[in-house]
Parts: C-alpha cells; structure tokens; sequence
DNA sequence: CATGAATGAGGTTTCATTCAT
DNA sequence: TATGAATGAAACCTCATTCAT
C-alpha cells in the first residue's frame, strides 16, 4: 500500500526513513490532538522537516494515515508468528499466557497506534480502515486458534471462543485506550498480570458455578 | 454546562427543544462522519433547521459537542439510581446481572453516544472531555461498589474489583464500538447474555484454580 | 455545461448573474495578465466579491474558464442564424458582406473573449476546448456555406472555399489578438472595410489573371 | 539580451549549448503544455539536466522565455536578408512568391515558436514581448517593401499595403496556431500553394471589379 | 560541474460565523 | 424568528529557487 505513494525522490532508502519518521511523529500526535487538529506545519516542524520536504515523500495529507498504518507491521511483527511457533512444546494455557502478555506489551510498545485506530480510523481512507480492521481481526483469530485448542486438549472450557478471544484483544487494546484511568490505578505489569490471570479464568476448565443464565 | 451556551432566543421551550434536536443529529452524523467531516450545513439540512437559525441556539459549532454531552443525562437517567435501590432487596449477583444488562442496553439504545465518546473526544473542549470521563469514572464506580458489597456478602471474590469492574464498563461500550465486528458474530441479546456469563464467571466465590499469576 | 458547476445558493437567477459578473471580470483579466497571473483574490476584487463568495457559484478556478466558454453563446447569439435568414431576398455578395462585417463587429465587442481563445485555451479542461473550437469551425463552417452558395449562383469564383472561409475568419480574430498593431494603424471602421474589400476580391468570378501558379 | 542571463559558468562555449538545449525544449512544452504547467523539472528531465544543473545556465524560469526570444534569431536566419538581395534580378511577384512560402516554411519548421509567441507571450517579460512584437513587425515591413516596389513597378496594385502585409503574415502564422483545423484540410504543401495564390489575387495589378467598399 | 534534497512563499479551497433581510 | 449570502482566516499543496555534497 505504501508502494503507491507519491514521492519526489528517488533515493529508496531516504524515503522511507523520511516516511517512519513522519508516521512516528505523526501517529503521535494524532493520537494527541486528533487528525484535524494537527496541520502539517506542525507535523514538520515536530519532525524537523519543512512543510515542503513534507510533499517529496508523500501526495497528501492522508497519506500520513497510510503511512502510519503499514507502520503497524513494525507494531505486530512477529506477534502471529511466534505465538503458534512453539504451539507443539508448550501447553495451551502456556500459549495463551504468552500471548496474553505479548499483546499487552506491543499494545503498550506504540500506544499512539491503538489510540489512532480506535480514534482517528474514520478520516482514514477506506483501503487503509480496512487494513487496520483486518490486524484487529488477525488478532482475534489467533486467540481463537490458541482457545480451540486448549479446548480440544482438554486444558479449557470456553463456551463463545470468538467471545473470549475478543474480551481479550478489547482488553488489551483497552491499555493505550483507556490510559487516563488505568494509570492511575495500575502498572503496565499489574495490568498484564491481571489480563492474563482474568483470561485464565474465564477459559479454566474446572468452571466455578454459575447459579443462574 | 449548557447553561453558558449563548443564544438569542428568549424562549427557553424553544431553545431547549433545538437543542435536543441539534444534539441528537449532530452526535449521530459525528459517530458517522467524524467532527471535521460534518459541517454546520449539513447538521442544518439533517434537522430542518437553516445554518443560520442554528447560531440562534449555539454560539459556536463546538457548542454542539458541549450540547451532545450534556444530553448524555439522558442516556444515563435513573441508571446510577436503579442500580442501587434495591440494594437490600436484592442479592449482589442479581444486582450485578441487572446493572450489566442495563448498562449494554443503554449502549445499544444510543450506540452513537459511545462510538462519540471515543473517537470525537479529542476534539471536545477540556471540559466536555472532563464530563464524558467523569460519566466513565461513575460507571466503573457503580460496579465497583456491587462487586464491593457481592465480596462482603460472600457471593463474589473479586482480587481486584476496579479491574473487574473496568473490564465490564468497557465490554459493554464494545458492543458500539467495535460493531464492525460484533453485530457479525451475535445478537444483542447473545451479546448481552455472554457479557453477563463472563461478568459472573469472574466474580463468582468458587473460584477455578489458576495455576499461574 | 454551465449546469454542472458546483454551487452553494439555490437562487437560481442569483446564480445567473452572479456567473455572468464572474466571466465578464475574469475574461478580462485573463485576456490582460494570463489565467495563471490572475488569482481568485483579485478576480474577487475586481467583482466587487470576496474570495469566499466566489466558490459559492462555482467548484474550482478552472469553472471561471467554464462560464467564459459559456458566455460565448451571447456573444454568437444570432450570428448564425441572421446570417442564414436572408439568403433568399440577398445575393451571396451582400450576405458575405454583411457576415463579415458582423463578425468582425461582434470580435471588436468583446475582444476579450478572442483573445482569450487564442492565448488561454491550453488551460481550459478539454470539453472547453472543444466547445471553443466548435464555436470557430461553425463560423467558418457559415462563411463556406456563403460562398458555395455565391459560386452556384455565378456571383463567385473559388478554388478552394474552406481556405477562404477560414482566411475571413482568422481576419476578424486578428482584429482582437494582434490589437497591438492594427490599432496604430486602423480603426475599427476601416479594418472591416478592408477585410470586406479583401474578402471580395478573392472571391470575385472576373478573376484577375495570376501568372504563374 | 541574452547576455544579461545569470550563469555560474565561465566555459562560454558550454553555456551557450546549454541554453540552446534549454530553449528548444522548452518551446516545444510551452506550446504545448503552457509555461505554467510545465515544471522546471519537466524541463530538465526533457533535456537531460538535473533541476539543479539548470539553475547554473539562468537566473530565473522567465529567463527561458529570453532564451526561447532570442532563438527567433536562429528561426529567422538569412529571411529578412535574402528576401531582399535578389531584390533587383527577381520580379516584385517572384520575390512576394518566394518569401511567402519561405515564411510559410519557416513558421512549419518550428511551429512551435509561433505558437509560443501567440499563447504564452503574456507570460514573458516586458521586453521579451516587445522583442517577439519586433519580428512580427520586421516581417510585415519586409512585405510592405515587397509591395512598395510591386507597386511602384506597376506588377501590383494594392490599396493598403500594410494590410495586404498584415494578412499575409498572419496568414502563414496560422499555419502553426490553427494546426488542429489546418492539418485536418490541407497539407504544407497546400497551405503554402494557396497561400501564394491569395496574396497574389490580393495585389494583382488587373484587379476584378468590386462592387461596393 | 552536476545533482537533487530542502525550503517557504504564494496560490487555491473550505467552512465556521456574521448579518442584513 | 428564520434564513442564506457574504466573508476571510486558516488549511493544504505546488513549485521555483537555493545550497551542500
């Protein structure tokens, strides 16, 4: 996607350290201050560019959306990878744990991109909404896949694996999203260790008693 | 708040009715468009009203955001007060099982209130953001004290009852928020009936042992 | 044409006359300094409008050169037709006479408009381009159908009747874009004149012998 | 006027060729594209040069329009000159025969500096317009004499002699500005031919007989 | 000498807001 | 009271020009 781009130069490696600075600087302040409250004077002069070198390596101010969407590569790489990497050696609960805390750190890694998604995805164009649903929905699938099979090994007991999979995701994501209260009352390792104990509970086989449904 | 908002009607029947309007409009076309992407024209042609008449009710298009807050007393009228009532009357589970599924109804009756108040914040002045969080804060607050009173009682053990809490809160602005998603995989009522089984699996006293945290 | 051009006022007859103001300024001005030396603000100016004003009756700067085009309609307005009507009570003479006396009169009216033809058209997006060249392929178009008609009757004699045609015409353009020169030497009265006398004598059947060809 | 060019060059031999490149592109997308829309980039990508480079052989992008200007001379090599040192052994009619086609065959040869000079004049420089005037004007002199002395021998009769001049040069200016009709009807060759038969029907010393003037 | 990255002035365009009707 | 025409501030974007390499 970010192919597609138009820049003025033609020095590959230039543009695209140009551009990671750009959706670095930008993602945050977005973040901050929202897509329209940030003019791209303010972009270069964060980045140290001027507003011109701004326009060699991108078309339009959009753009800086497709940009710091496919930054999210960076953000997740490795992430489906690795979870399922080591899914013969360890037990499902291992898994899950693991994951669990990868998730949260990532989130907490690049928080300005999970506060962009959930805030400033509807100026984005449309491929780029997409893209960013589609990481979110990846995400989801991947704790399906650890769910399942702690289900079938017997580890777990989860009645709506999307249901859980999705508390989950929610959950960490809610770390960037909900900063203003979370921090005030939780470390980031507080709040991993009680995601993690959280999801466990809701999967442990061994189900508490539910007295009504 | 709304109080400070300047007008040139003396009607105050008036102005209180277009303003009813303008906000239930206008936080509609922000969840759908985005703040920036809506202009005071089109609010004006969505409620009928010229672009001028609507500068006889607000002074200033941000007025609008301040307008949409403040009818979030609506949303929210009688939630807190219900919730607590009957207290005595009823178990902490019961109470717990009606406050979750009041409090997703809510969110689904006016989904735009809540897809607003996490993606068009950021462009609210200080004090309208201040407001929203605070009606956050008093969410988590409400299911803090029944989940307070379920551990007293001995119907809930809960390790750490503002995560718990916070944890039910945002589940039940998901379902707005992450619609996309959701309304593919359930029904309100499913998604109602798994917030509630999740809620209680949480809290409930016979606890599944973790083995890990 | 003019219909599909952006505009904010329903007022239909403001529209109007507000466009008619727009293309008679700007032609001007474009004739004078260039499409590109003349910005919307001082087109506004000379109008007696702001910048803002302007983009409620049209979408883009590139419309003005739209409404120009359009207004060439008035310019025309019974050009053809007139010349056509009395074909029958004329001899071919007086009718190539009186066209070209006409069309020459028409270019010294709004001279701005041929002007702008001969230097702006490149600007113009392409249906404008067209439209401008249809509006000289029919005068030439007319002037051939004169002198068919005169060759037929025997009051002429040409060898090549598109040439002629289209020697008149670019004659009275010149009357417009080489301004400059034929001002310091003749007045309007006498160009026509001669473009008549010229036109006559290439048309005339008692040919004067030509020696070498 | 060239002279007077910004350059950081001393190899005068070099930014001779420079400018030459310089101009003859140029002109080339000037009347094509418009002075405003082509780039210096454009340009330098045409002739080869780095946007930088250019800056070495001129000041300023108006200082390519000078260069254009002062390539006319190129252009107009030997026709002022040869058009009248056989002036004594030609016949005034054999002179007007081959000066017409040559200035025909001139403006075809680079069209585009007639259409250059027709469009984009406006966007030149005071003296680069009254320089381009100079040899518009140079050349209707020229024919002015050709006539004078037809005249006086009694080969023509004309009755205003700077018109007939006039017509004339525009004549075989149109040839390059009115290509899109032009080319569609007659070839150089044509052109030319009627061209020559014209101005010989319009100062043929046996005139026909017109009726009215 | 040649290059192209960097710059910012200056243009177009949008839209919240005012104000006469 | 209701309207929408008028406005200009402020944003985006282009591109001629400079300058370090």
């Amino acid at each position: 996607m970010e192919r597609r781009i138009r820049t003025y130069s033609t020095d590959e490696g230039l543009v695209k350290s140009r551009r990671v600075q750009l959706a670095l600087y930008a993602a945050e302040m977005f973040a901050d201050k929202g897509y329209h409250n940030t003019t791209v004077q303010e972009i270069g002069d964060a980045c140290g560019m001027g507003k011109g070198t701004i326009y060699h390596y991108i078309g339009t101010k959009e753009d800086i959306l497709r940009l710091i969407e496919s930054k999210a590569t960076v953000l997740w790489e490795g992430f489906f990878e690795e979870g399922l990497a080591n899914f013969d050696k360890m037990s499902a609960t291992e898994t899950l744990r693991h994951c669990v805390e990868d998730f949260c750190r990532r989130v907490d890694k690049y928080p300005s991109f999970t506060r962009f998604w959930y805030q400033e995805i509807r100026y984005a164009p449309p491929e780029v909404q997409r893209a960013i649903r589609e990481w979110d929905t990846r995400a989801v699938a991947l704790f399906e896949k650890i769910l399942a099979k702690g289900c079938m090994s017997g580890e777990f007991k989860v009645d709506d694996i999307t249901m859980v999979a999705h508390i989950i995701v929610s959950g960490g994501e809610m770390w960037a999203v909900k900063r203003w209260f979370l921090r005030k009352h939780f470390t980031l390792k507080e709040y991993i260790s009680a995601q993690v104990k959280m999801t466990l509970r809701l999967v442990c086989a061994n189900e508490c008693i539910v007295k009504a449904g």
